[in-house]
DNA sequence: CACCCTCGAGTTCA
DNA sequence: CTCGAGGGTG
């Protein structure tokens, strides 16, 4: 044992700080609903101070936050006791940690048999609700475990919550029983929530939690009864007059009595099965109804968890395993405004950069004006930032509780942040607001420009970001060699191989420094060597980008209307148009109602496209693409071999061995099938890659048919009838799913992997 | 006219 | 990936 005189002063206070620190965001956390630390910062102060005390075992008194549960139950509310203690979980942050779990527990049941309960760990308020005979005579929160807050009259506004148990006849209803369960707000109706917040002058929530911790704590029930509450049950406390063998079991028993009982719970025999659970929940954590901060693990037998027992704080037969925080908070720098290639102006955030899910992140679009006001940000806040679906940057809202009172408000601007033309909305009563400058904007021209050669549109060589800057930039005082995109055919070797661009940091956009002169770094662009696929013979970017034109000419036509950039015209509508029309003249003479006519096109497209036909320079841009020999007819004739797979509807998603994603498109394409971006009751097979989307998920809950590499192989051979043959062989033999509800979601239909 | 599908547009990072 | 909005259908 240590002494407490061996402990180093600076350790000893770094503990006492630790403690302090965690108490006090504890009560933020559980008594304000307003926490000022993400989850995850939370977690690791606790870990270091549990680190601390592993070494120096004597600092571990009993009042520690390791040791203790919760907040203060401090409110406004009644205080009671609860018939038996809420104690909270120990955590498990990695897949080596759950192992420990699992062997000190193979160890102490000391060979007797036993099962995992695997759930889904909700991220909302813990309550506790106590039903005596059957009726709901109380409802708590959970406190600091012993003592909870008296929500009753909130509680019972939420409509999934039985006001009187329901007697289904086989089971006898208890004397008296303690049911445990997690209340959330779902993830969509919290944006929605926040908005209305604000408008009223309100603060706003930072996440869905506190939301949910929020609205059971109002003082007018009739308020909460407004707001979409749920709840998911996962525990019994005290009971009287019912005995049960399985937590599991128990859930049926819940459910039939009309509680709501989780969807995705699943009983496995080996850790193995658990992990598989954890994973598969891991990389779909944003197809569920509520968030998700974890899997709880337990032990499904009941008399085993008598046997295993708890510590003061914790059970010893249950553990949390912790995804890593996909929520963080950051500093709110600044907001900017973008300039889009159709004058859309777009302000989005500037954060000190912060890690989340994976990555660093600095931006995240604030979509316009409106929505940083529904939002509630001010500049200089400390937000709240998530990536919805895992992906795209989202800021929640900020943490009200941490300004100082220098925040400012943002202001959209007035004037268009690169060319000073007032903005204006394109129509009345429009919520985004737009450069009108069309013609001479340079936001606008470079984005057109940059869009025209992308991937969607001419598919130019040479010709990326940075090369669509370096030819719409003027320099002054000269013009740019590409004052709009007419000019881009008529481009000349002399004119490229001057070109110099100033070398921008890849962070901060920031052009990069000389560190002797303090001037900014500048190379040639165009005569700088292509680093491509060929190294045999080395060519200059300027040579790749007159190539690509060259072979630009000749492209589909509906890649030449693409890169119009007309509004609402993009590569599907385009191929719809060009299919009928397969002449760009005939287009560009043609009325609204001939356009309309084509499939797919309203008066809306149609109106779209002889306005953007009538304007001078626009009908420049085409006369000089003609000089230089772009082609304006589709060739080939009209007849088009209908193909194998003509009427499906398909969907991709994922990676697929041997093909890109717009390979695999293409190749479906070609055989006459349609390709969609979103899965539908009308979408006749899912292919599904490696690492698939939501789509894959969305599938499932369809009964849409998944092809895998194999029965997308099948489909392009042998067509549609061939590939539901191979669906319906696979579903027979493979993955025998048990009979009752909740098939439709277990992690166990993995076969599209 | 009220749905449900789709498409377009803007977006982030490695 | 997600929003909003256009188009088509019942």
């Amino acid at each position: 044992m240590t002494d407490a005189e061996d402990i180093p002063t600076e350790v000893r206070h770094r503990a006492v700080e630790l403690a302090k620190e965690l108490q006090e965001h504890r009560v933020r956390y559980y008594d304000n609903d307003a926490p000022t630390i993400s989850d995850g910062e939370f977690d690791a102060l606790m870990r270091e101070l549990e680190g601390i005390e592993e070494r120096y075992p004597a600092l571990r008194t009993p009042d520690s936050p390791t040791q203790t549960v919760g907040g203060s139950a401090t409110s406004t509310f009644a205080k009671v006791d609860h018939l038996e203690r809420m104690l909270s979980l120990d955590n498990a942050m990695n897949e080596d940690e759950f192992d420990e779990w699992v062997e000190r527990l193979v160890k102490d049941l000391a060979g007797a048999e036993f099962h995992f309960l695997c759930e889904l760990k909700v991220d909302g308020l813990a309550v506790n609700l106590l039903y005596e005979n059957g009726e709901l005579v109380r409802a708590l929160t959970r406190g600091d475990g012993r003592t909870g807050e008296d929500i009753t009259v909130n509680v019972k506004t939420i409509a999934e919550i039985p006001h009187r148990l329901r007697d289904d006849g086989g089971h006898d209803i208890p004397e008296l029983v303690e049911i445990r369960g997690e209340v959330y707000f779902p993830v969509e109706a919290f944006d929605e929530l926040n908005a209305k917040l604000v408008e009223a002058g309100d603060k706003p929530f930072a996440n869905p939690r506190n939301a949910a911790a929020g609205s059971l704590r109002m003082k007018d029930a009739s308020v909460v009864a407004t707001r979409p509450l749920h709840m998911v049950v996962h525990g019994i406390g005290a009971r009287r007059g019912f005995t049960i063998d399985c937590q599991s079991h128990a859930y049926d028993r819940l459910r039939a009595w009309g509680l709501p009982t989780a969807r995705h719970n699943k009983v496995v025999k080996s850790a193995d099965e658990v992990k598989k659970f954890i994973r598969y929940f891991g990389e779909h954590r944003n197809s569920v109804e509520h968030e998700i901060d974890g899997v709880v693990v337990k032990v499904d037998e009941i008399p085993l968890q008598g046997r295993l027992g708890a510590t003061s704080k914790a059970p010893r037969w249950a553990i949390a395993f912790k995804y890593p925080p996909q929520e963080v908070n950051t500093k709110l720098l600044g907001v900017r405004v973008g300039v889009g290639r159709t004058g859309r102006v777009t302000p989005y955030a500037v954060m000190d950069p912060v890690v989340v899910a994976g990555s660093t992140v600095e931006y995240a679009t604030l979509h316009n004006q409106d929505v940083v006001k529904a939002k509630g940000v001010l500049i200089g806040d400390t937000v709240v930032l998530r990536k919805a679906g895992d992906v795209i940057p989202e800021i929640l809202g900020p943490v009200v509780d941490l300004r100082d009172g220098t925040e400012t408000e943002f202001v959209m601007p007035s004037h268009c942040p690169e060319c000073g033309t007032e903005l204006r909305p394109m129509k009345e009563g429009d919520v985004d607001l737009r450069c009108p400058n069309a013609q001479f904007c340079p936001a606008q021209i470079r984005e057109r420009v940059a869009y025209l050669a992308g991937r969607k549109a001419l598919d130019i060589d040479g010709l990326g970001y940075v090369a669509a800057t370096a030819l719409t930039q003027p320099l002054e005082p000269a013009e740019p060699p590409v004052k709009n995109e007419g000019d881009l055919f008529g481009l000349t070797l002399e004119q490229l191989m001057p070109i110099r661009v100033v070398v921008r940091d890849q962070d901060t956009g920031l052009p990069k420094l000389d560190p002797k002169t303090g001037a900014e770094k500048e190379m040639d662009f165009f005569a700088t060597k292509a680093t491509a696929k060929k190294p045999s013979e080395p060519k200059k970017i300027a040579h790749t980008l007159l190539a690509g034109l060259e072979a630009a000419k000749q492209q589909p036509l509906w890649r030449i209307l693409t890169a119009l950039s007309i509004r609402h015209v993009s590569d599907t509508t385009a191929r719809a148009i060009t299919g009928e029309f397969r002449d760009l003249d005939r287009l560009a003479d043609a009325t609204v109602e001939d356009i309309a006519a084509v499939e797919g096109v309203g008066p809306i497209i149609a109106e779209s496209l002889v306005a953007w036909f009538a304007e001078d320079w626009h009908r420049e841009i085409l006369e000089k693409w003609r000089a230089a020999g772009v082609r304006f007819v589709e060739e080939g004739g009209a007849e088009k071999v209908p193909g194998a797979l003509t009427g499906l509807t398909t969907v991709v998603t994922g990676t697929l061995a041997g093909y890109t994603r717009d390979g695999a498109k293409e190749a479906l394409e070609e055989a006459g099938a349609k390709v969609t971006g979103s899965v539908s009751k009308k979408t006749d097979f899912v292919v599904v890659g490696d690492n698939p989307g939501s789509k894959y998920d969305k599938a499932v809950s369809l009964g849409v048919p998944i092809l895998d590499d194999e029965g997308f192989a099948v489909l392009l051979a042998d067509g549609a009838d061939a590939a539901r043959a191979w669906v319906a062989a696979r579903t027979g033999d493979g993955t025998a799913e048990g009979a009752g509800e909740g098939a439709d979601t277990a992690p166990e239909d993995t076969a599209g992997n």
